[in-house]
DNA sequence: CTTTTATTTCGATAAATTTAGAAATATAAA
DNA sequence: TTTATATTTCTAAATTTATCGAAATAAAAG
């Protein structure tokens, strides 16, 4: 019988990020280059509301593959390549 | 401006199929061990009906995750080592 | 202090997904 | 041929997800 043990739903939790395309472009996004602010990942993605690119990156950043960094009013967001690198290091190229 | 390209739809697609904890787990199974079939994989997860497996199952092997070879009523699930390593080697362990 | 800019939270809606039971299909066994 | 077993398809309900606009926060600039 396979558990659903924390391992488990921690690997989910990242999948279910990736496996969404706007969620994936961003990932691909900021693997290209790192410290990209909310409005410059939104001006790289063809009309996505500023809320909902909000909430695809809070998901990206709680399943740990996004890191960010604030300065300021904005927010710097970066791959944390070792969760990338585990998970999905096509990601990486 | 990111493409939403064939490329994209299809790492998309796979990681979509192992966002889902009964899917990620059937995952886990079949690297673990090959040539399971249907019932096989559902004895080994907890209370799945019969109808569900078989859409998690269809959703795996469109992905390219898994690979299949039917034998009488029975078919036999594999999982497809050269996707998994690409899109998540994770998986292999 | 007021205004502007960047981002989040809230509330609502539409679309997609998960799930299961019942019926259908397909093959094997008796 | 009849029956049993394995799996799929269909249908429908329940849940989750994606999305946006409006309002709320927060910090910077004027």
């Amino acid at each position: 019988m396979v558990e659903d043990n924390e391992e488990v739903k921690r690997a989910v939790k990242v999948y279910k990020a990736l496996g969404e395309p706007t969620r994936i472009k961003i990932a691909m996004l900021l693997t290209e280059e790192m410290n990209l602010c909310c409005s410059d990942i939104g001006s790289k993605l063809e009309s996505v509301a500023g809320s909902t690119l909000s909430h695809h990156l809070k998901q990206l950043t709680e399943c740990g593959l996004l890191t960010l960094r604030k300065d300021g009013t904005y927010i710097y967001y970066s791959v944390n390549k070792e969760v990338a690198r585990k998970y999905a290091p096509y990601l990486l190229g």
